[in-house]
DNA sequence: CCCGGAACCTGAAGGC
DNA sequence: TGCCTTCAGGTTCCGG
């Protein structure tokens, strides 16, 4: 499940392969990857498009086209883009030909996976909150999204709208981390909490992109590579294991209709 | 405004 | 072995 850190891998895999290269064409096996605009409208403003760059909003990926349009992609589950110049792969549902004769191919098992083409990209990433790894992300700014809000702590993690990038996985990693519940109410974390936290969720996210990305199901890099940061994963997906601080055996609830791993030992629920 | 739940999809895994 | 059910979770939409 691309999260911020696997999209900021296929960013930096990418971008040496792509940069200054024409897109010839593209090609829709499944319509509904493309979101706007029309087919016919995409295929024909698509063509000729030169990439100046690659750019990365949360867990969207923008290709910045010379001309000011831009190919805004987003994952969602099961997506994955790999480089090839052969037969596309099983599941492939766009493939974007480029004019080297290599191809982009998006993958996508279960066509949650969208793409669209826009001159401005506020209608699409307007209502994404700050960018955690940025500078605008401070101690003080997490606890002023924290303030009066009695939802779950993971809830707001999870909420795209207010930090943008983080999803399943590392909103567990960070919680487990920071040694914060993740049912705990938003409002109900100390200062010290928020500090704790403020410094996991950067600290699990640059793990994650240090690490290439985690591959927990259908994740792979461009070059058809795994990432290895699940292997670091203390809590994430570690179902019935042991805790790796205190050995107690992890727990899995369901929250926000998610599975949610932690250690009731290290993360107590009371406060 | 907020929250919970369904929908979107397919493949893998688990139960019997 | 094989069929059937459940689960995986990012985002959007809808109803209460």
């Amino acid at each position: 499940m691309p999260e911020l850190p696997e999209v900021e891998t296929i960013k930096n895999d990418l971008m040496p392969h792509v940069a200054g290269r024409i897109i010839e064409s593209v090609t829709l096996f499944w319509d509904r990857t493309l979101q706007q605009p029309s087919k016919e409208e995409f295929t024909r403003l698509i063509a000729g498009q030169k990439i100046s760059g690659i750019d990365r909003r949360g867990k969207y990926l923008i290709f910045e086209l010379e001309s000011g349009y831009r190919l805004i992609m987003h994952m969602r589950m099961s997506g994955s883009l790999m480089l090839g110049r052969d037969n596309p792969p099983p599941h492939t549902r766009a493939v974007i030909h480029l004019d080297n004769g290599s191809a982009i191919y998006f993958n996508d098992p279960r066509k949650f996976g969208r793409m669209q083409l826009v001159k401005d990209c506020g209608c699409v990433l307007g209502k994404l909150g700050v960018e955690p790894l940025g500078e605008q992300f401070t101690v003080e700014m997490l606890a002023e999204l924290l303030a009066n809000r009695k939802t779950p702590i993971k809830g707001i993690l999870l909420d795209q709208r207010l930090i943008a990038g983080i999803g399943n996985m590392y909103a567990d990693e960070a919680l487990f981390a920071s040694k914060i519940h993740p049912t705990r109410p938003a409002d109900s974390l100390t200062k010290k909490e928020i500090k704790q936290l403020h410094q996991a969720i950067r600290e699990v996210l640059r793990l994650g992109i240090k690490n290439k990305g985690a591959s927990v199901t259908n994740y792979f890099r461009p070059d058809g590579e795994t990432g290895t940061a699940h292997r670091q994963f203390k809590v994430a997906h570690c179902k019935n294991k042991p805790c790796p601080v205190c050995g107690t055996p992890l727990e899995r609830i369901r929250l926000h209709q998610r599975g949610t791993y932690f250690c009731p030992n290290c993360q107590k629920e009371d406060y």
